[in-house]
DNA sequence: ATAGGTTTTGTCAAGCTTTTGTACAT
DNA sequence: ATGTACAAAAGCTTGACAAAACCTAT
């Protein structure tokens, strides 16, 4: 109902709000059009609050020492001002996914920041994030987009997922490595993963995209995980280094996650498969801590 | 009970309760057919409660600088507007309590998660998590829980409504300046109203609970605010400190929210109250923005 | 959107905000075309903020002794120098004051966002929030600032630390609860020792300031944890209700934090003590973990 | 720094229309 | 109660003007 843009305030009215005389008002929309407002039957003006907050924003760089003129030619650019209200989520990722197809990194941080504050973490990973991954990965499938916005997107958002992320292998929880196979460069998922899995108390070791069977062994030799965690959009990653992986899986509890972790791979490589988006694949994980007793308290 | 829509006043006596000359109530009522009342075997006009409230909105309407037109217009379309997802709600808010009443902190996010992407603001605040407070403080009532369950709610809801009031003080609108005076220290209303402010493109400055009447003058001196809202459950945290809080309202525009406001204190202290749930309180400060005084029209 | 190359201040504007006369602006363009300034269709100059900055890196070098000839061949080819890290959390703290001290949230905000982007979580809680309010601490004891400062730059740090610990208490690792008592209303120092407490594996439950030991006792019984945690400023409210807080400790493991927990105090009550900053206190705590059985892991 | 010319911008006026509270007649 | 009338208040448009801010050139 509070819609505003509807127009109700008469020009009186207006001034009055904004301490600015009726004529001001009439000679501001004469010389730089930066409001148009409504009109009754009669012609009498009719201003909406959106009119009133463009207005404001230019009373606030005049303040600031602008001349009018261009006060007002701010004020009319940045009107954005929906705020349609009604389901902040859409509204935060339609934004969001609007800033990352304008390649504009500082609105997107932005609107990470906002939605950071105002969700929980597996809500920003599973409906914000990597909803907007899918989101442009359909673009460019039907040719709205292409792989550069594509890029962009993950780039910022891989970079806020690993700030997240900066200390999740402090504690005393059991340990987590994490890895994409060679030929694999599709980190995004297995970090929010890592993530969701780092909030649930575990340590995280992450070792990246395009990992070597060979640094993944040596580096779960060093560090003794509890479990082994390797994500893969296709099959493909999996297959080509099977024998190395066989092995791995002999000596660590070895998971699949990602598109890619089929069963029959899984089988084959004598690893355990966890479905779903990172947030849930993080929850199986630790519901099946390997060799663990699982301390159950009594509610 | 008595339904309000029962046609019970005749003219002269709605006049009188209103302050609003008969023959005005009947101008509006041909030029902008904002009530129909209904008629006695004789002629006579017979209105109802509800045909009140419309008059009220009206005038209400008219004291923040509408004129008589416009704010018929809002009051006749001021409708309750029922919702759509009316099942929803109470289905989500009773996953919610559940959530608090198990001191469940990962549920709770996530079921205020799926309420702020399905509902508007107001219907959050007022109709979630205002709603789970006072459930659970008629559960404490009656024995059926601790303060400790309350404590953790509002500690939880505290941090959700917090969260989305990052950006409340980013734009151009008028500023208001927020706090609960020495002794109160439930600030969840008073937050819940600076949101709802926010989204009708104010500026908050929020101070928290238990404020100095000397802060807030500081404060006040610094940012010069628009309006300096003071909540409190009870009347004594304002009566306390009197005689600075009436020095504060010589100086700035003060208004009283919360039900410890009552007229008798805010006429003593010579500031406004505003009634009802925090999101009504919210546009009557929006509405009288002050400044801007329209003087009062002659009754 | 906000291009800091955008022509919008015409030259009164620039040398309001530089201190420096038209006239003189005018000459330096002429004389060493330092800037180049857009013009109206008029032939208004108009300047950017990028002007700006060159502006004043020319005043800078002037100030250190140079000839404007030579400030101004200098600012035409400047370029930012970059900072180191070190220097940086000088800086970044000292800017997040000085938005305290001026009541502004955005600002506030935005630097703390930098701050966790840039820093571990352990240096932001000590060396960023704790030192602000530490250094506002200080200038309110020699009069430099007032309690509304405190109040402010309190509740926003407030604000973010709850944010980062959304879900602190998910997963699977040991339950913390952690609470103040009766009487300590200050729990900053309380929830950044549950972050960095959560951070380290742990589950972590918050009830919050001034909770009456019975509320921290139901939730104790219900929750069971491993821990219990109680912060004070002072050692008075923990010696209030002292007799309640002997029964609590002999049915749960109860730690004092905080600048109150005295060994006096704790002896008395049967509870620990864990000293220093909210992250040793958190690492004490952990190191700790009562009725354990260490797994201890070789790194 | 001064002089002389141009542009910008808030305010006002004149002449006319619409809105609105109140008054009067039926 | 209804209908009409009316005057004050508030709007609208066009046009104009003077102070302030800018410009170039000397």
């Amino acid at each position: 109902m509070g819609d505003r843009r509807e127009p109700t305030m008469r020009i009186g009215a207006l001034a009055a709000r904004l301490g600015v005389s009726v004529d001001t008002l009439r000679a501001w929309e004469r010389r730089y059009a930066v409001i148009a407002p409504a009109r009754t039957a009669a012609g009498f003006r009719l201003y909406s609050l959106a009119d009133e907050d463009t207005i404001r924003a230019m009373l606030g760089h005049m303040e600031g020492g602008l001349a009018p003129a261009q006060a007002a030619g701010l004020a009319r650019g940045a009107a954005p001002a929906p705020l349609a209200n009604e389901g902040r989520l859409d509204l935060l990722r339609a934004e969001l996914l609007a800033a990352f197809l304008s390649f504009d990194a500082v609105e997107a941080h932005r609107i990470v920041d906002e939605a950071v504050a105002t969700f929980a973490l597996p809500t920003v990973i599973n409906d914000v994030w990597l909803w907007c991954l899918r989101e442009i990965g359909d673009r460019w499938a039907s040719g709205t987009a292409t792989v550069a916005e594509e890029h962009f997107a993950s780039a910022v958002i891989r970079e806020r997922m690993l700030g997240m992320g900066r200390d999740w292998d402090a504690g005393h929880g059991p340990r987590a490595l994490l890895a994409c196979p060679v030929g694999e460069r599709h980190d995004v998922g297995l970090i929010g993963l890592g993530l969701a899995l780092g909030r649930l108390g575990w340590r995280i070791t992450f070792l990246g995209p395009d990992t070597p069977t060979e640094s993944i062994r040596a580096a779960a030799a060093n560090l003794q995980p509890s479990v082994v965690v390797i994500s893969a959009l296709t099959p493909a990653p999996l297959l080509r280094d099977a024998a190395a992986l066989q092995e791995l899986a002999g000596a660590f509890p070895v998971v699949l996650a990602g598109p890619g972790a089929a069963h029959v791979v899984a089988e084959e490589l004598g690893a355990r498969v966890v479905a779903g988006d990172p947030v849930a694949a993080a929850r199986d994980v630790a519901a099946h801590l390997p060799g663990s007793e699982v301390v159950a308290r009594p509610a």
